[in-house]
DNA sequence: TGTATTTGTTAGACATGCTTAACAGATGTT
DNA sequence: AACATCTGTTAAGCATGTCTAACAAATACA
């Protein structure tokens, strides 16, 4: 670990919590044309006034704005960051479903707790994989196919980095 | 998002501060033979209080033990910890650098935010997908090679969904 | 109109994890 | 032996995000 790589995790410009009370405004603005605190709170399953908190926060970073009946609305930076989530969430999803074959609800849980820490680079790399590994094309269907078939084996595969990996998992080692 | 998935973000055993208390320690225990709190705080870059501090959670829950010099050991639980974050951590590496070809320094950086976070199962299941992407077999050295030279580009796949999601990055939609 | 409910805000509390400052005890140096 | 340094702990402070309780203002209903 170089210096203080491990620091960044709070550094993060938005916390896991900010981040899902502007995932739950878009969703309740896309299911109901509006949002209200009240609204967040009940989606969240958290108090009204936490979302109160949070919200101000959320409008003086410049992510949100409040019209004159205290419903919100957001900011081209606010849904740019949407955006940005909403696009690695699915990406991740579909990875964690499509090519690591995780049931769905595990899925989500997973990609849950970790869209909003990756990097767009990141989002848009698992993109590129995926828009290859979903194709139709030979190298991709012929790959998909034997992937279904395999199970991996310490000593199936020469290559010995991921060897030592299974020695982890065995806990042969260290 | 189901019910509160997402709150269970910070419901983890560990944090992610925790784990890596217990990973500096581990790294000093192979590099040196012993840990004391000092050593942890110069190696995290964080003040010997909160070293002390979160050490003595650590005791108290049962990963760490402190012998009469006030050098720290593994327990047995702590141990099996370690060697799983480790072997996820390198299996996400493994992955951000062998198949999504992300430079060295970013693949280790957007591991770290992510290792602790992830289900044994999820670890499991990238383990066996890379064994397989890095293996020998014909279906994936020519997936390997085709995917090299592909390059996503919206209306170059027929999977919609992945189509949806460019639409996201590019902006277009909501 | 008067009362009840809904909604948002504020205050006080608690837990996290970090900081600095002060201090105690051990170890090192001269 | 005396002073300096290193190490660990404790206390007080700050920021996070959550909670409950109290209150204010708006809305709904009788």
């Amino acid at each position: 670990m170089t210096k203080a790589t491990w620091k960044k995790f709070d550094e993060v410009e938005l916390t896991h919590s900010s981040v899902h009370h502007l995932m739950a405004m878009h969703e309740l603005l896309k299911r109901n044309g509006y949002v209200r605190g009240v609204d967040i709170s009940k989606h969240l399953k958290i108090s009204r006034s936490s979302v109160s908190i949070t919200i101000h926060k959320l409008i003086k970073k410049g992510y949100i704005q409040e019209d004159e009946n205290k419903f919100y609305h957001f900011t081209p930076k606010g849904q740019e960051l949407i955006n940005n989530v909403l696009s690695k969430r699915r990406i991740i999803r579909l990875f964690f479903e499509k090519v690591l074959d995780i049931p769905e609800d595990m899925a989500e849980y997973e990609a849950c707790k970790v869209e909003h820490l990756l990097e767009e680079e990141t989002g848009q790399r698992i993109m590129n994989f995926i828009g290859f590994f979903l194709s139709e094309r030979k190298e991709a269907n012929e790959f998909r196919y034997a992937l279904k078939r395999f199970i991996y084996e310490c000593g199936s595969v020469d290559a010995c980095e991921i060897c030592e990996i299974e020695c982890y998992f065995a806990g042969k080692e260290q």
